[in-house]
DNA sequence: ATATAAGCGAGACGGTACGTCCGGTCTTGCG
DNA sequence: CGCAAGACCGGACGTACCGTCTCGCTTATAT
């Protein structure tokens, strides 16, 4: 059910959007905030290196945000398909997740336009809502997932609240990368788990 | 040895500085910022809500983003100063400082600027430097001194990186404050205290 | 054969300009010009008065003394459309053209864009080859046709130079209204007319 | 007696003037308008190249234009002082003097000054007046005066008014200056004072 | 002989305008 | 009607100078 309230937004044709456009806008996006970062990427520089109309831009995006959030997000992708390897040992299976995201942070191209989108949030609230829920939150209940799995075959104490330890594990790695403080290693991955884990297991009774 | 090769960027006499137009920068900054938000903060509006000449921010800072800074942070107070509760219960303590910290970071009037200097940092790295230089180690220096006390006192197992210990305690809480997902809470902090030490409880030999 | 070195000055496309805007362009300047003076005549004056942008004004002119320029100087007038009258009797029709110098020259509308244009050529080399191109040169064509016309008809003696003729006419007059030495009136007119001519009329043989 | 009813001016002490600034200041605006014009002239440059601060420009010089007028006129010249040739025959005496006129006009260094000066008048008509009194009507009285005692020989009309005869002179050499229409040569020179002179001759009675 | 006050070099200051860049809207002509 | 192109109004950018205003520092009387 859509919205009846809001006065005519002149909604544009989805179907004779021209996807070539479309494409053409992303790859542009995506390509300049590796060059120049995102302060100096420009709707109007995205328009000339697409080589578009720069109201082919606004037509179907709210900020240069958005674009390059679609730039770094295909939409399409099942959230509850993101799942976290389960070989039964809890400890290795985190430790195989988090060293993957630390790669996946050191990666240079992802960068750049990472960084751009999460401090984005802090003035487009709009773009927060999205980022956390297409892509952070997924991944989150994801590790929500595996760690009730963990719970229930008695690796994990009953009583613990599963967020807030996902967070412990979560948390010190975003920090590292966000305030660039100290390198992520995969060591550094390594001993999060640990540590983390160390809490959690099931007290004797 | 200091560069030879960049020409003269003819460094203003501090000396003469006008101490009014210093406060008045900084006051119209933390205003502006808290009225309409970052994005829409101007050096022009400043200038004007200051009553100086734009000319004056320029002289003496490199980007909006450095007023606001200066504005947030009085230079001029001593790193080594800063220091965590110490009672002897290193549980208690740490419950005590993360909460105050929750509640910093709930506070209306710091938010915007917190948030706007944190998201400037991925344009700016010189900012995140100085962010992290003068504000974010001093922190979490006091806070690997109060864990190393508590590792002297048997409380905390001698064999834990004290850097990741309190990356543990922190990460958590500045994840949920970035990431807007739950809200920051007393109880979020006493139970990531009490998570992370049952991590690092010192191994029964 | 055009300069092929120099880089391409984006040129804008005529076709698509705004009439609208540019009217709105050069009665703003205009006015203006009148009520403060060429000194004070702003770009941004001028745009804010007349409801534009700047980049409207830069866009399609080099400078605010080309807008002066054209304001003053609508294009599209046939040089060779200038006639001066020819009642037969030279010394009568110059003394009615001459006069109607001196009124344009007192004209207190004119006054202001007037001088503030010729004085604009010492700056602007390239102003007053258009100034000369367009407004002037044709106007001492006129004298020279009509000095001809007065030489076939007798009244002049045909030796005479009559290039240099015409200037001994005109360069009375700009040389008062230029340095305000002494009042331009009708009777200065004839009076210049009387005396140059008297140094033209044919010598007897 | 001094006006008393003006409020304090605040009239620096000449007496202790630097004369080094003086000439330093001079000198410099001198070479500036040589190297890159008028427009491009500025207080600040002025000072900086004389090594002097703004101020004592300011406190001497109400504007740049009267800098550069006395740069290029040298108070303490008697006006009576100057004087046309009087050989008797004044057609010669007269292109002597116009041909001088052609070749300061022609002269390069004193170009950009002059041009700058003359055009400056449109919007300063304090600096005008100051021209008009200490450089023009000295030389144009010395041209009645020249003509007066050629209309006492017996050479030129006593019915002619001197003062538009010398226009008659003038006029055309400084339009070509001005209008840069044609060359300034001494041969225009000498038609200039033929012409002129033919139409003065006295009438046979 | 020494205060005292002026001119002076320097340059920070509150401003105004510059000429440029870009945002977001609107218009034109093509497919 | 979507689209490429780009003119348009507006607003902020960072720079250049304006003319005023302090600062210390000579330097030249006027005690």
């Amino acid at each position: 059910m859509t919205d009846p309230s809001t006065p005519p937004p002149k909604a544009p044709d989805a179907s004779r959007r021209s996807e070539r456009s479309r494409r053409a806008i992303l790859d542009a996006a995506l390509e300049l905030v590796g060059e120049s970062g995102f302060a100096k990427l420009t709707i109007e520089a995205i328009a000339a290196r697409a080589g578009v109309g720069k109201q082919t831009i606004y037509r179907w995006w709210p900020s240069k945000a958005a674009v390059l959030f679609e730039a770094c997000v295909p939409e399409g992708i099942d959230p509850a398909s993101i799942e976290l390897p389960d070989t039964g040992d809890i400890v290795a299976d985190l430790k195989t997740v988090l060293r993957a995201t630390v790669d996946d942070l050191n990666d240079a191209r992802l960068d750049a336009p990472t960084r751009a989108l999460t401090a984005e949030t802090a003035n487009d609230p709009e773009l927060g809502r999205a980022l956390t829920e297409k892509v952070l939150e997924p991944q989150l209940q994801a590790y929500v997932r595996r760690l009730r799995a963990a719970q229930e075959a008695g690796q994990v104490d009953p009583d613990i609240d599963l967020r807030i330890a996902l967070e412990l594990l979560v948390g010190p790695l975003f920090h590292r990368w966000q305030t660039r403080t100290l390198p992520l290693t995969h060591a550094y991955a390594d001993t999060v788990v640990d540590l983390a884990l160390r809490g959690m297991t099931p007290r004797p009774s």
